[in-house]
RNA sequence: GGGUUUGUAGCUCAGCUGGUUAGAGCACCGUGUUGAUAACGCGGGGGUCGUUGGUUCGAGUCCAACCAGACCCA
């Protein structure tokens, strides 16, 4: 009969459960975490420690967080849980964008479009209410710490007043001006539109083909090398006869290759691959090709206008192309963006002749009063008339059409603001070369955002900041009805309304009466009915909120966003910051890429790839959500699909699995008691120690504070497996299972897994905030506490050169138990072993290698886990491993002569006699 | 079409300024253990480093073109 020795060794359980069963109680530790109002309490501890502001870019208020959102605050949350556990103070306000057309257009869907405007702010103010609380719903699910019942609106009163303040500062500082530019206008509607709001339906036009007399024969003979071009025509074609009268240029294309052609109606210049369809439908198929020309030789070349009696340039531009008509664009700058834009590049007067009500001012010469559609015929019939009408055809195409009234809309220059990025602000600099300074000055984690960042400032065109919308902040001018300059006292003006604005919201503006303010000068003043583009709304809670909340700072730290947002929310927030303080609002920007799927194409509910962090949540977890955000590399795409995540959980399995081992074992220690100083500590748990000290400085120290999160899971992951799995767990297996319980070896071993996991824990807290704090509390006994709350862990000092040496001597045995590890899987293929402890070795060391090993003493098998080693000196290194020809020891397993020569104990070995009955072994290495 | 950017084993990632047979974790296969057990250990197979061409004594690493993605524009 045999004892059961299974109950003489200390094996411990622990309520760290093996599955982590996520997705189930994740929810219940949230409401906990909201509860005990930790980030609260965060606060307060942090209070007096260097600040780290990370300012959240806000949402837009519209629909349910996808996944991208959820990999831009998991982003944000672990750095801010990262940076507080290096010591910062690291607050974080999260924010909502919440003005702007989407809202508008949702809120007319749900409630009509019959709404008086001041109920429609009002239920707009109500929608994005709504769609804040479900996205922070499901943002407090992903774990993510932050200021939920404090967040930033950029509805709030205060802040809408702030962003009054941030346009009135950029006026001041002289950056804002009042300019034309086209938009989408309705006649019926007597207004602008937004993009939105159109609608493309199939219209009958008129397409004709006009010839622009050339006004300097002698330059155009000398462009195309003839000898004579006189009575030449430079031919545009367009559907959009009414828009001549505007005409301020004919472009071509640089590169296109333009040629001329002798014809019974003259010369006629035509871009080489349209001019055969083009003399077609001119009936002249039998023209002579005198010569051709790349479009950028014709720079410059005057034209005369076709009825008016005004030179037009020949000028270049990138937005010709060869799809239909002449290769010779007519340029209306009134009448076109693309006209306007590259009007503007050659400084082409925007002379706008058409009302807003569709028709000609009175000073227009031949169709005055006439509405534009009225004046295509007439147009056609004057061209007819002056000889310079080609071709004239019926064309239906797709065209712009007013979603409301179904009416076409017309391109039509209107008075708009600008930011101005070329004109010099009171200080002298332009606020290009201020954003550019700015960027230079920035930190950008890729190192290319800087690139993307400084092309585009320098080639963004000014920033037109006004739109005709109804829920918006108000541009809060008076403008001169006359003159239609601004009111001398804009900038008093302005802050009695942003004070109006604080109490009552952007309807104080709407509603204001011009009088209360201006007095008896109301009669000259026209309050503005702009609103500001939404982007000037987030591009100005840097001053609205950071400026303004006494936790906060300005500049931040660090914006974190996608990288679409170079364009959007990285411009505009630079661009107000410069406009008003000089400078960026932050110090570094770091951006991420886009979601895609596996095979690396961008979601779409079309294709049927789209991953909803709502179905992860509650399937896998947040923190299997977090881990695979964190492992990603964010500077590319980042893919998601099923098998990836299941690579990701099995990453969290190994990382579950070594903590519920390390906490296992460690439910008996208690560090005040039983902790080992380190100068007492086993030579092997000091260098585990060092191992878990090297992985810290390596995370925490580098990889963290770069921003390198996939770096630092693979550093952990690896580190788990590796070092801990693989290595010094299995070794110490013995120790703290045979020995015991109290005794000096185990208690060595466990005060090196205390350092251990506590640094483990704080290191994966980050990213898996709920694993992390699950474990915390079981380590510490105690249900308030969380790695939250801590900085990194502070490992006992050593040395370097003694830590070195160290780490020397364990990586080469670590290298000879590699080869060690092979020879008993041979063995073991050959069935002469299972257990390596069925295993002994004959070593034979060479000069470098014997001290160190023969320094181990008897412990050197438990490194290797065999029963038995002998070592001996040589020239050279070779290790034999055989089967062991003892019995089996049956409480620690080892093969040992001794077995069964004890009384009392038929089959144990001497070492675990001592450890029932004696006082126990003593181990010295290992 | 333009600007920026990505492309290393089935998956996620390492590979510094070009230099011996390209590494890790997971997956897979084999196997041991049954005192981390829906776990852990040991061993193994697996990559023409997107393609093609060039520079070089030598390129995953430099250059060019191309292919396939991504973001922003047009």
């Amino acid at each position: 009969m045999s004892i059961d020795y299974r109950k003489t060794v200390n094996l411990l359980d622990t309520p760290f459960p093996m599955r982590g069963d996520l997705a189930k109680r994740e929810p219940a530790w949230v409401k906990r975490w909201q509860e005990e109002k930790r980030y609260e309490k965060l606060r307060k501890l942090c209070a007096g420690r260097p600040k780290f502001v990370l300012h959240d870019g806000p949402p837009y208020a519209n629909g349910d967080i996808h996944i991208g959102h959820a990999v831009n605050k998991v982003l944000k949350d672990i750095i801010v849980r990262s940076r507080t556990l290096s010591g910062f103070d690291a607050p974080y306000v999260p924010g909502w964008d919440c003005h702007g057309l989407p809202i508008e257009l949702m809120v007319e869907k749900l409630h009509g479009k019959e709404i008086p405007a001041a109920k429609f702010r009002e239920l707009c103010r109500e929608y994005a209410k709504e769609q804040i609380a479900r996205q922070k719903k499901d943002f407090i699910r992903l774990g993510v710490l932050g200021d939920w019942d404090n967040p930033y609106l950029t509805m709030d009163f205060k802040t809408e007043a702030d962003i009054v303040r941030t346009l009135g500062k950029i006026n001041d500082n002289g950056f804002l001006f009042k300019g034309e530019k086209p938009v989408h206008w309705c006649i019926e509607c007597g207004s602008a539109l937004a993009e939105a709001e159109v609608e493309y339906e199939d219209k009958a036009s008129p397409a004709i083909d006009v010839a622009f007399p050339v006004a300097d024969s002698a330059r155009l003979a000398e462009a195309f090398g003839v000898a004579d071009a006189a009575n030449a025509f430079a031919v545009i074609w367009t559907t959009t006869p009414w828009t001549l009268p505007a005409n301020q240029a004919v472009s071509v294309s640089p590169t296109l290759t333009y040629q001329l052609f002798d014809t019974v109606k003259g010369k006629l210049i035509l871009a080489k691959d349209l001019a055969e369809s083009a003399l077609a439908r001119y009936g002249c198929a039998d023209a002579t090709l005198l010569a051709e020309v790349a479009g950028e030789k014709l720079d410059m070349l005057m034209l005369n206008h076709p009825f008016y009696a005004r030179q037009v340039p020949v000028i270049l531009g990138d937005h010709v192309t060869t799809d239909a008509g002449t290769g010779l664009v007519h340029t209306a700058p009134a009448h076109g963006l693309e006209d306007f834009q590259v009007g503007r590049a050659y400084g082409l007067p925007v002379e706008n002749p058409v009302m807003d009500n569709g028709r000609y001012t009175s000073a227009t010469e031949f169709f005055a009063g006439m509405s534009v559609w009225e004046a295509n015929p007439a147009v056609i019939a004057l061209l007819q008339e002056k000889g310079v009408l080609l071709a004239n055809i019926k064309l239906v195409h797709s065209y712009p059409h007013c979603w409301r009234h179904k009416t076409p809309i017309i391109f039509r220059a209107t008075a708009q603001w600008f930011i101005g990025m070329e004109k010099p602000g009171k200080e002298g600099e332009t606020l290009r070369y201020r954003a550019r300074r700015a960027v230079e000055s920035t930190e950008f984690f890729p190192a290319w955002g800087r690139a993307r960042l400084e092309s585009m400032i320098s080639n963004r065109p000014d920033w037109c900041v006004s739109r005709q919308r109804s829920w918006g902040v108000p541009m809060t001018f008076f403008v001169h009805k006359e003159s239609g300059e601004l009111h001398p006292r804009s900038g008093a003006l302005l802050e009695e309304v942003a004070l109006r604005i604080e109490q009552q919201g952007i309807e104080a503006w709407f509603s204001l009466d011009a009088k209360e303010l201006l007095g008896d000068e109301a009669e000259q003043y026209k309050k503005l009915s702009d609103t500001l583009d939404v982007w000037f709304d987030s591009g100005s809670t840097h001053f609205a909120v950071l400026k303004q909340r006494p936790e906060l700072a300005w500049p931040a730290d660090l914006y974190l966003e996608g990288s679409d947002q170079h364009r959007g929310w990285f411009q505009s927030s630079l661009l107000t910051g410069c406009g008003t303080i000089g400078r960026a609002p932050y110090k570094q920007l770091l951006t991420h890429g886009f979601v895609v799927d596996g095979k690396g194409l961008k979601m779409s509910k079309s294709k049927g790839n789209v991953v909803a962090p709502q179905k992860v949540n509650d399937s896998l977890g947040a923190d299997i959500l977090r881990l695979w955000v964190a492992s990603t590399d964010y500077s590319g795409e980042l893919a998601i699909s099923d098998e990836i995540l299941k690579r990701v959980t099995e990453s969290y399995r190994r990382l579950r699995n070594t903590l519920r081992f390390l906490l296992a074992n460690l439910s008996d220690f208690d560090p005040l008691q039983d902790a080992v100083p380190f100068g007492r500590l086993l030579e092997l748990d000091q260098y585990a120690i060092l191992l878990a000290k090297n992985v810290q400085d390596k995370v925490a120290g580098d990889q963290y504070s770069r921003y390198a999160f996939h770096q630092a899971m693979q550093e952990i992951v690896g580190y788990c497996s590796e070092d801990m799995g693989a290595f010094y767990l299995d070794v110490i297996k013995d120790r703290l299972y045979t020995m015991q319980a109290d005794s000096a070896g185990r208690r060595s071993a466990q005060t090196a897994l205390y350092h251990i996991t506590r640094s483990l824990l704080l290191l994966l807290q980050p990213v898996l905030c709920f694993t992390s704090d699950e474990a915390w509390q079981v380590l510490t006994g105690s249900e308030e506490e969380s790695a939250l709350f801590h900085t990194w862990h502070e490992f006992p000092q050593l040395d370097d050169g003694a830590a070195q040496a160290l780490l020397a001597k364990w990586s080469r045995i670590r290298e000879l138990r590699a080869q060690v590890n092979k020879d008993v899987e041979t063995l073991r293929g050959e069935d002469k072993l299972g257990s390596s402890l069925q295993a002994e070795l004959d070593i034979v060391a060479d000069e470098a290698l014997f001290p160190l090993l023969s320094s181990l003493g008897e412990d050197l098998k438990f490194v290797f886990i065999v029963s038995r080693v002998r070592l001996s000196a040589g020239d050279v290194t070779t290790v034999k491993v055989s089967a062991a020809d003892h019995a089996k020891c049956d409480r620690c397993w080892h093969y040992r002569s001794d077995v069964g020569t004890y009384a009392g104990h038929g089959h144990v070995c001497g070492r675990c006699v001592e450890n029932i009955d004696g006082k126990g072994e003593v181990r010295s290495y290992a």
